[in-house]
Parts: C-alpha cells; structure tokens; sequence
DNA sequence: TGACTAACGTACTGGTTCGTACATTATCCC
DNA sequence: GGGATAATGTACGAACCAGTACGTTAGTCA
C-alpha cells in the first residue's frame, strides 16, 4: 500500500506534488484504517507526514474527500493484483484452488484495506456511490472466476447453474471474516484465524471447501 | 433487540430506573450501530429517549461504557436465541444444515448486531476485552455443531477432523459478509446480496456449502 | 407525615477538531 | 531574469461535543 517514491533528486527537500500527495495518502490510509472515519484526526495525519494539513485541504479539498480517495486508491492497489492473475494453463478444479488462494493471500497481506472496506460497510458506502472510478472499476477477477465455471461447467467437472458473483462472494466471505472480525472472534472464541501457524490450515479449508462446493451432486430439493 | 416494556401503569409519566435504562440502550444500539462509535452523538441518543443526556452519565457513566452495555445486550440476545436450538432428533446432515439456516435468519434478522460487531472490530474489541460479561459469554451454538459434528464423524457421514470452531466460523463468514459488506459488495458488483428476493437462494447456498465440504473425500495433499 | 434517597432536568464548560484567511517561497516558462 | 502560478507554512476561528455542577422532584419507609 506505501508508494511514495522516494525524490528523484534524493537529498535535496524539493517540492513535489505528487509525493506530497501520495505521503498523504499513506499516512491517510493508515489512520482511517486505525480508527475509523470519525475516530480519524485531520490533525494526526497531517503530523505523520512530512507537510502540513493544509496541504491536505488543498490537495484533497475535506475529509470526506481524502477518505474517498483513500478508498480509490486501496481499490486501485486490488485491481492491480487480480489482473496478475493467471489460472488459465490450470485445470478448472486447480484454478478455482489457485484463485481462493491468491484471495486468500491478498486479504492477508492488505488488513488495512479489509478495515476500510468495514468502516465504509458503516457509512452504508456512500463514498464509494459518489465516486466516479469507484463506482466503475470492475472486477478482473470476476472475469477469471467466469472463465474457469465455464470451463468446468463445460466438461462437467462442477455443478451447473452456479453464479460467478456468488462464487466470488463465497470466497471473499471467508477471506474477509477471518481477517476483519479476527478480534472479536478471537476475544469471544480464544482462537486467532490470523495466527500465522493457523495459516496454511486455513488455505487448505477455504479451497477444500469451495471445491466441495463446486463438485458436490446437489440433492434435488 | 427492541426491548423497552410499557410502563406498567400506562399514560403515567412516572419514574422507572429500569424502563429508562432499557430506552436509552434501545436508542444507543441503534444510534452506534448507525454512525460507528465515534460518529454517534451521546446528545443525539439523548434527545431520542424521553430522558436526558444526564441520565445517560447518571446509568452508564460515560460513553465507552455506554458502548459496552449495547454490546452486552446485544451479545446477550444472541446466546439466547442459540439457547433455543433445537436440532438434535434431526440426523448430522440434516441438523447441521438446519443450524446454518438458523444462523443465516438470525443474522438477517439483526442488521444493527452484525453492524455492532464491524464496529468493534474496528477498535480490536477493546470493549469485549474490557467487560467480564462479554469475556466469558460462551456460544451455545457452538456446543451443539460440536454434538453434531460428532456423531456426523462416528457415523462416518462426514470427513473426519473437522473442528468445530473452525466450521462455526465458517457458517459465520458467510453470514455475516453478506449482511455486513451489503452495501460496498452492492456498489461494485451490482447484486444486493440482502434482496428478499434472492433469499432463499443465499440460505440454500450456504447449506450446499457447509453440507458439502463436510461429506466430501478429500484429496490427500 | 416527614425525612431520606433514588431519579431526573437545566445550563454550562473546557477541550477538541475541521476548516480557512493570510502570508510566503519555489519552480517553470518565456 | 522576471512574472506567473503552483506549492507550502502559520495562526486562528467557530462549531461541536463529551462530560459536569448544581438544583429539583418523586417515591418510600420509619
């Protein structure tokens, strides 16, 4: 998520905009995801960086703003990653595996975005509803996930009729859970879904289960 | 979770520690579960109880513990409702697919908890750490996927070495994401995961799910 | 019935926090 | 090199909000 490139002319503390701007974000995103939007401090923020918050006022116009571009680019970061996805030299049953793992992966690596994507669940995603490339940004994934049901729906190797988005819910429902309500979870349960010797345990039953899933013969109801 | 009885001589406007103990949570559960922990406004729960802010302060004595007695309540609810599970004259598939259904109403049923939780989870459950109620509530739900899981597994019905908290958290997972991620999951794909109408299809879903990765062969790693 | 206490109301304060008015400097381009 | 403009810093205001000081009333029990 940090990507503030360092100076091209190391050293010299020259202005740039755009590494001003982006130490912005960082910074943003890192107390947003901490605290919550309302529990976020303009202030705290501004201390963190190496400029002031009037520079934020300037170059993101409110908080609410910073927030939403906080989001867009933590959504940005996502879209990146799952347009590296390749699964398709995999059989079906090997890439819908090889999927829910580098969703699994990804929701590990990036806690922060798993807490905003919470608290903007709170505000009931109103930014992300007024935000131009937000409200557009698609999903490379869900296009994988479309191909690979196909194909195994072709062969017969899965069950028919099941929906690429509500496979992908699936997914990223227990990916999400295990990261977002770790604490509440672990407090009420005495048990860490993120402690790093569950881990590979908890791979395995994301991708067993969704392959459970996707092979089972369904008694007709 | 509305809970506020009427006052036992109705019309009366007299005085009753307990009835405005329970408006001022009734109204508090909803104000958090709106607006987060720090977005709600002590002032704006006060103005919608017939009581005032002083009243708040004189019960609760501050905000946080205010927050906390929502969260026991809220919590408290939940035991009760599993407390009621009944699904042991079912076989193992049968009662473990019933305890899905049933975990699945529960959390449709009660938005503002699972909002409730998000929230908490944004502050690491600091308020459960903090509350000797909450420490040691217990699942009583968890008790009986334990029973189930047993005689599932003695019977040969199901996969062996399937841990119960393991599955409860997955039932879970699905549950809660599609209640709590509703609105950014709505935004971006453009399915509305809550839609009375797609329903049945979710509950179903989760069931096939759950039934599925516990009855199926695994392939040895 | 009167005194005691639990329950309640009003009005305020002190600190916090988003946002801005105003002043200044670096950089780019002609 | 100088004018224009983008980028930056300082200091402050106004509103908001958690929490409280102080005063009042209803119920209860001796």
């Amino acid at each position: 998520m940090t990507s503030v490139d360092e100076p091209a002319r190391s050293g010299a503390r020259t202005r740039d905009a755009a590494r001003t701007q982006a130490e912005i974000l960082d910074v943003a995103t890192r107390e947003f995801a901490r605290a919550g939007y309302d529990g976020a401090r303009v202030d705290e923020i501004a201390a963190r960086t190496r400029t002031t918050k009037r520079m934020i006022y300037y170059y993101f116009g409110n908080k609410e703003q910073l927030f939403t571009a906080v989001l867009e680019r933590a959504y940005g970061v996502i879209r990146e990653a799952e347009q590296e996805l390749d699964v398709d030299h995999l059989d079906p049953v090997a890439a819908i595996r090889r999927l829910a793992e580098l969703t699994f992966d990804h929701h590990e690596r990036h806690p922060d975005f798993i807490r905003l994507v919470s608290i903007e669940n709170i505000h009931d995603a109103a930014h992300i509803a007024s935000s131009e490339m937000l409200a557009s940004i698609g999903s490379p994934a869900l296009d994988v996930i479309r191909r690979i049901l196909e194909e195994g729906q072709r062969t017969g190797l899965f069950t028919a009729d099941v929906d690429a988005v509500d496979l992908h819910a699936m997914i990223s429902s227990f990916c999400f859970f295990r990261v977002a309500n770790r604490h509440t979870f672990g407090a009420l349960f005495g048990r860490d879904l993120v402690a790093p010797e569950q881990r590979e345990h908890y791979r395995a039953m994301l991708g067993d289960m969704v392959i459970a899933y996707l092979t089972a013969e369904r008694t007709a109801g």
